[in-house]
DNA sequence: TCGGACACGATTGTCCGACAATTAAGTGAA
DNA sequence: TTCACTTAATTGTCGGACAATCGTGTCCGA
């Protein structure tokens, strides 16, 4: 028999879990799927673990279709893969999937960096020193999930530094195959928080070259080192 | 008043939309999320129409949570928008859209070609030849669907050269997005069928030099083209 | 005449319960 | 062990239901 993934209360917690936004209304189909998304991402469900739907409903005392929408939802991103008939799976990522999806992202990063306004303003600097900086002072295994927040927040500085949003959309359609990339990685313990904010700052430096090749090499750099 | 999109005959038709795949077994919910794609595609559903879940449900004889199913889909896809509350929209692409869409694309596809096995076999060669020359027969204001097809499956082939599955995978679920980009472009009246031919068999001709370089560029021209 | 408060209808978000079809698992026989 | 068969679990889809919300048109007061 299964453990349980989702044993505590439920709609209450749910209901504020990531809901200090500004005012943008989210539904509960939201809540579930980033409540998923937060297991799969952190682990609690592992990769192959069956989603059984109903069993999701009661624990998150949800309807079943708010259960399936959400379930649909992570499919389209890929954390879930759906076998019709057979239910839903939480992906198993190779490790050659994983260098893969880093050069998905170094591919689209590198192209918006064709675009971006180099060297970032003053300012642009600071945020994103700011938020390398940040990754220096986490406690790896507990803080992953900071650390995947201020990776994502980097990286998506550094992408709108120009106005190509359907780059920007595209890489945000694909982002979260980016956290379920860097759990494994972690774990191996592959980069301290150090070393992590480290690469980071590298990025910075050469973005601030303002030679957009130097910032394609270093993503590059910066995804096939994960 | 609106007018109908979907008048005629519903679930008859779906049945078989695209169905003559090997053994593949489709749901009902993709049956209506194709036949939706398609009317987007096809432009008889136009940008920013209100997609009514329960007019949509009554015209396709489903019920209203497999439309809501398929819209979700679509909309994570980015052909839909969804705003919490106030219903779904076909989206609207500016010009500057679709051509930051073929940005994307050639990064992405460039960035395979770094992996293809170059130059393609000489089978590989032939289909994608092939592939192009079907292209040629077209007329074009009618078998706009066709010549999609077609380049879907020039491009697909193209990706599938090597075993990238997550760089293919990224593709294909952007892939919608190449969809409507080519729609405006056909209707422009930018490239004939001629055109189109010749503009893919450019692309063979630089695969076929068996230099990544050369490929890549010619993938950019491809999509600064349109 | 114009801006704003209000009421109404349309639509969405979510829930429930139900049922056939299909899949996965378990059982027994060869 | 392996194969065929029965059985239980799960999915795919349906219909209806209801509150919350949105969009819109109406009426009122300035």
């Amino acid at each position: 028999m299964e453990s349980k993934a989702f044993s505590e209360q439920a709609k209450t917690t749910l209901a504020r879990t990531l809901a200090p936004r500004v005012a943008e209304r989210t539904t509960l189909v939201d809540q579930v799927a980033n409540r998923i998304r937060r297991e799969i991402i952190l682990g609690t469900l592992d990769p192959g673990r069956h989603l059984v739907e109903k069993r999701l409903a009661e624990d998150l005392s949800v309807s079943r279709g708010t259960v399936r929408e959400a379930l649909t939802r992570l499919a389209s991103t890929g954390l879930v893969e759906f076998s019709p008939g057979s239910g839903n799976r939480v992906r198993y990522f190779s490790d050659s999937d994983i260098a893969e999806i880093g050069e998905v992202f170094a591919a689209l990063e590198g192209r918006a960096a064709l675009h971006a306004v180099l060297p970032p303003s003053p300012a642009a600097e600071k945020e994103l020193r700011d938020i390398a900086e940040q990754m220096r002072g986490l406690r790896l295994p507990d803080d992953v999930e900071e650390l995947m927040r201020l990776d994502r927040e980097f990286h998506g500085t550094l992408m709108n530094q120009q106005p190509k949003t359907k780059l920007v959309e595209a890489w945000q359609s694909l982002e979260s195959l980016l956290a379920v990339m860097m759990v494994p990685i972690m774990r191996r313990g592959v980069g301290t928080s150090d070393s992590q904010a480290d690469r980071h700052l590298l990025l910075v430096d050469a973005a601030m070259t303002g030679e957009p090749e130097l910032l394609i090499k270093g993503l590059e750099q910066h995804y096939y080192q994960m």
